[in-house]
DNA sequence: TTTAGCACTCAATAAGCACGAGTGCTAACA
DNA sequence: TGTTAGCACTCGTGCTTATTGAGTGCTAAA
């Protein structure tokens, strides 16, 4: 029992026709579609076969059929054909993207509100990673007898700030100073994660435990870098949600709202679709995702033209509009990748 | 027909007996509570001249009563005995607060989060505004050709920062040090409101005209400031409102959570609420909150010893612990002003 | 292999009914 | 004059019972 045209194409119109309206679809509809081709026994007939491959489910006996996860994952897999954007709709992407005076926190924040926006779904955005961005420069500024303020900026133009607490006494201000300086030329360039090796390495070095500055410079940068800040990820427009009969069920959209609030799933869905350059679909509440029930994440990583920084993304119903979310949250991973490759020389 | 003794018991019964148990309440559950002292249709006569009064309503005939907004208001106003606050909570308001190595961001967030916890309701914490903030330190970071990064410090230990863009060739790293350290020297301790005024005197000063340093300086501060940060508000705990019975129905549920998204509303009224320095109970949905309708807010400002920085607050539904959730944003209110005073010296 | 026909299922809707909680009113009572 | 008992009335809730109609599965004929 194989998927020949025919069953394609009733396993299509279910799926494209359950989105639309978000109803099961009986026999009788498709059978209307199809120009007076087919009669409703028939396609009762090739809907049973479905069924039986797990392909659609129907809510009871006397209701139509609406997809499984299993559905949507095949129809989006195989049968989806992806609709160009609008003119209209890239202009509106590249409008909204390009005010140049944003820092890429801030650009980001509003990649997540046009996604939102754009596809009347949530917009989501994965920042990028603390420990894999770029040392830039630091900066110590004095706040208390024992407490001063380490700011780093990252390749991005991220900044970071963190609270450091030295117990031996505050450096003079030209000492923090000089320490900045020596920090930021040693450092320039390499990835938290090496800055981390390297001053683990410069503190065993002998002369450094006689050189004063270089010992404080190290200690203070050690105790910046030591920890992980936690991943975030900007959420815009859950509340377009509500406007879905399928959370209609005040459990449903519970369990939805505290999923987001957690934002720890969603974070991990995120990080994992950066490891591939296509845009990637999560359908339903895939084993470990069960809070996601019901929904799909339609995401795609951006790059500074080298490696991937973070990934953004659209949650919507798994009956959403996959063909034209797409290409949205396609051609906007791609600019401002573009836009950062530029930005960050 | 004032209200005497009699008729304010049955009032906070009524109102009590509703926060408790959110149904309305009738007259045999006020006469037995009152140990036989009265009949049932003695309360019920007194409820018929509370219901004129505008105290309470009933939802319809042949419910019991609950209170109205202006009942609520009355009750909050005359009546509410605010218990105090366990060693136990005290302590746990303590421990989360006490972890000195926060900015102040962060523990604001915190705190956010300590109400929410604490009340079960959702925590909200109107940040420190910019432009009433002390200027304590500024560095610029190129980041590209024409591009540089402003990073400014408030009195508070707040980081704010913004891409620059600059016509006319990027200073070198040498003369954006000193611009920095001219203006760190020249500004420190000022509000931006100051700072802003400061800055444009100078620049019409002749000399400035032809030092070339100090008109770069200038310049480029004046730009970092010239436009207000956004106020900013952090909402925690949201989710907490979907346990409770008074926003089942998905409408109210939808008002509230778009009322969240939109953050001017409540932006507004813990703005109003930094004016006193008692904490401020705002009931229902009062003239233009109408989206906030069923729910009641409070808050208190808290400060750096001296001058409001921001304000926090809970948001719950309009039958809420006030005698519970006062006292925490009291004291939380309280010690964080103490906090930052100290670490502001 | 397709289709027409038919019996069957089941959600949704509406209608009817009893129940009970609560009210307002009146009249008796202290 | 304030309080209370009694009673009729209202109205939401929950239950049962039809009724309807969309949709199915199966069978037999084309």
């Amino acid at each position: 029992m194989g998927l020949n045209q025919r069953s394609l194409g009733i396993l299509e119109a279910i799926i494209e026709g359950h989105i639309a309206s978000g109803e099961p679809i009986g026999s009788r509809t498709i059978a209307k579609q199809h120009q007076e081709k087919m009669s409703p026994a028939t396609v009762r007939n090739v809907m049973a076969d479905l069924e039986e491959m797990g392909f659609i489910a129907s809510p009871h006996t006397s209701a139509g059929r609406i997809p499984t996860d299993k559905g949507y994952r095949f129809y989006v897999d195989t049968m989806l054909h992806v609709r160009d954007l609008s003119l209209k709709q890239r202009r509106n992407i590249e409008s909204h993207c390009n005010a140049v005076d944003l820092h890429v926190e801030a650009l980001l924040k509003r990649v997540g509100n046009l996604l939102s926006d754009m596809s009347c779904y949530t917009g989501v955005v994965l920042v990028p990673r603390f420990s894999a961005s770029r040392f830039r420069h630091i900066e110590f500024v004095p706040l208390s007898h024992n407490r001063l303020l380490a700011i780093f900026v990252s390749g991005t133009g991220a900044v970071q700030n963190k609270i450091l607490k030295v117990e031996e006494g505050l450096p003079s201000a030209d000492e923090l100073q000089h320490a900045g300086n020596y920090l930021n030329q040693s450092l320039h360039g390499m990835t938290i994660r090496q800055v981390r090796r390297v001053i683990a390495e410069k503190m065993q070095e002998e002369r450094v435990k006689y050189d004063r500055l270089m010992h404080q410079a190290l200690t203070l940068s050690s105790k910046m870098f030591d920890t992980d800040m936690d991943d975030d990820i900007i959420i815009e427009g859950a509340t377009n949600m509500l406007d879905y009969p399928d959370f209609a069920d005040p459990e449903a959209m519970k369990r939805l709202f505290k999923a987001f609030e957690k934002k720890k799933l969603l974070i991990e869905l995120l990080d994992m679709s950066q490891d591939s350059s296509e845009v990637q679909i999560y359908i339903g509440g895939q084993t470990r995702y069960q809070d996601f029930r019901g929904c799909s994440l339609i995401s795609a990583r951006y790059t500074n033209g080298e490696e991937a920084l973070g990934s953004i993304g659209v949650i919507g119903p798994s009956r959403m509009f996959y063909s034209q979310v797409i290409p949205v949250v396609d051609y906007t991973a791609r600019l401002i990748s573009r836009m950062l490759k530029r930005e960050l020389e």
